[in-house]
DNA sequence: ACAGACCGCGCC
DNA sequence: AAAGGGCGCGGTCTGT
């Protein structure tokens, strides 16, 4: 059953059931009965406005139709430019009304009003009538596609996975702030005042100066580093870390601390503890679809960059563990099942703690992994630096079918065509500027170099959208298997962070091996869900921890 | 003073 | 022959 819900001012709203519609005066206590009763899919404008306030009302979902996101996926499918849509969009569109301005995105630093807040995502009419025609129209889109099932996957796990962001946001990820402080002051000193550099930054500071014989060097500006060395007699052609790696010279060592200490000091240190940390957890914001292959994004904190280091700050609260997911050599795996290569995904089969890399190696590579993971990533990235020129072309030869995959989609992008994941999300088109440099013919040797460039560029980037966007099918779908598996059969168990391959699960301790035992049969659903009856396995291995940064 | 480009680095 | 994907964020520097 397909349930529309509107919010409206001041905590009411209004619902469409197949008996009619009903205006309500408490949103959230009549979704709370209507998911006791029948559990239907909610069909929502957009999850991400309507559904924290009813977590915080204590109302949970199970299924629901996000209509802004789906209509992301669908407009992206009919090769429309990346732009975020909404409900209102869409409607118009739908009308052949002009679209409403843009509004700016919903900032954490907004009261978190009930219902209350209207980003533009509500049409103009009635909102219900507005939200069923965009949905059937949704449905007749998903429909028409070559591939219904799929997309019809694809826009299931989406808004599923609208409403996981929602509840980890909720959640929040369990974070010590006082062994975050701790790790801080042991790397950086104490807390410096305002406006001023921990002690230990000042001290290389001062190093980095007195090896370049006490000429005025600033650290933070890598253009004062280049001129520091080049006084020095070394010409280097930037300050990034790997190049000073390769350097003889007093400088280079202080420098290099110093560059690590400093990211840590300005992007995780005390201003981000507390901006971001309250009452032990770390909630950031979630950008579901965020990126065009599909992965998330996060407004604000970083979330999706935590440095290593800081793992050792995510710790169970006491009487709970941390289940870690983590799934290995993704990417590979998922070229081999969406290629059908028969002897990659032969090397993909097998039992789930196998490293894929050490059997391409000891099957092509004469035992060197490193060798065997250079090739796989510039096929699927389509870099050959560092040798990997050759290397590639083993696995070529070994593999034709897999590297042919992702040498069509390059071609695909070189000649201006889209490209699509296996559930369906597809690539954006180039721009129109794009599309004049490598268009135009008969060109003086700059503008064909710069076309050559342009289309190669393209190339790269729809090359790794088939990878990168079908591991992200398949990570989402794991998602939201793995949220509806847990409220099954461990409810009281909190989806508290998801990174692209990676899932954590805060549960009371006793609920770990039931938490363990989900993890791996939502990771075997998606796979058969997402690539059917393929014999790659999909390793998601789960740890149970204490501490985040024991994990693995 | 502010905006935007570029740099460099964190994660996958 | 050479060719390195996706992000967010905070820094400096430059232009207005």
């Amino acid at each position: 059953m397909q349930v529309v819900a509107i919010p409206e001012a001041g905590g009411a709203g209004r619902i469409r059931l197949p008996g009619g519609d009903r205006g309500v005066p408490d949103l959230a206590a009549a979704m709370a009965e209507l998911e006791a009763g029948q559990a239907p899919r909610w069909v929502l404008p957009s999850a991400e406005e309507i559904y924290p306030a009813l977590l915080r009302a204590g109302v949970r979902l199970a299924r629901c139709h996000d209509l802004a996101l789906t209509e992301n996926i669908l407009l992206a499918c009919a090769g429309a430019p990346d732009r975020p849509r909404n409900l209102a969009a869409a409607h118009a569109r739908l009308r052949g009304l002009p679209e409403p301005p843009d509004r700016p995105p919903p900032s954490r630093t907004e009261a978190p009003a009930l219902f209350e807040l209207d980003r533009g995502t509500t049409p103009a009419g009635d909102p219900l009538d507005a939200a069923a025609a965009v949905y059937d129209d949704q449905q007749r889109r998903i429909d028409a596609d070559p591939h219904p099932d799929r997309l019809r996957l694809l826009v299931a796990a989406e808004s599923a996975g609208a409403l996981a962001a929602a509840e980890m946001t909720h959640h929040g990820l369990p974070w010590r702030a006082d062994v975050h402080e701790a790790l801080l002051t042991e790397l950086l000193g104490p807390r410096p005042p305002a406006g001023a550099r921990p002690a230990r930054l000042a001290d290389l500071a001062e190093r980095i100066t007195a090896a370049f014989g006490g000429a005025e060097v600033n650290p933070d500006a890598p253009a004062s580093v280049v001129r520091a060395f080049r006084r020095a007699g070394i010409d280097v052609p930037s300050s990034r870390a790997w190049v000073l790696r390769e350097v003889a010279h007093p400088a280079v060592e202080p420098l290099l601390q110093y560059k690590e200490l400093a990211r840590l000091w300005v992007a995780h240190g005390w201003t981000w503890l507390d901006s971001w940390v309250h009452e032990g957890r770390f909630r950031p914001e979630y950008v579901v679809g965020g990126v065009v292959s599909g992965r998330w994004a996060t407004r604000g904190g970083a979330a999706l960059q935590l440095p290593k280091t800081l793992r050792t700050a995510v710790r169970a609260d006491p009487g709970w563990t941390l289940v870690v997911a983590d799934a290995a050599q993704l990417e590979p795996r998922v070229l081999a099942a969406l290629s059908g290569d028969p002897r990659l995904a032969e090397l993909c089969a097998g039992s789930g703690a196998a490293d894929l890399y050490a059997s391409l190696a000891a099957d092509s590579f004469d035992g060197d992994r490193g060798h065997a993971k250079v090739a796989m990533l510039s096929a699927m990235y389509g870099g050959t630096s560092g040798g990997a020129g050759p290397l590639l072309a083993v696995l070529r030869k070994r593999f034709p079918q897999a590297v042919g995959y992702v040498e069509q989609a390059a071609r695909a992008g070189e000649s201006g065509g889209m490209v699509r994941s296996r559930l369906g999300r597809t690539s954006p088109p180039p721009s129109a500027a794009w599309r004049a440099l490598t268009g135009s013919a008969e060109q003086d040797e700059t503008t064909e170099r710069r076309s050559r460039e342009a289309a190669r560029n393209w190339g790269r980037f729809t090359r790794n959208f088939v990878v990168q966007a079908s591991a992200a099918d398949w990570a989402l779908t794991t998602l939201a298997a793995l949220r509806r598996r847990l409220a099954g059969s461990a409810p009281a168990a909190q989806v508290v962070f998801f990174q692209h391959d990676e899932v954590l699960v805060h549960c009371p301790a006793e609920l770990s091996g039931v938490v363990a035992e989900e993890v791996t049969n939502a990771a075997a659903e998606a796979s058969r869900l997402v690539f059917g009856s393929t014999p790659v396995h999909f390793p998601l291995q789960a740890n149970v921890v204490d501490c985040y940064a024991d994990a693995k």
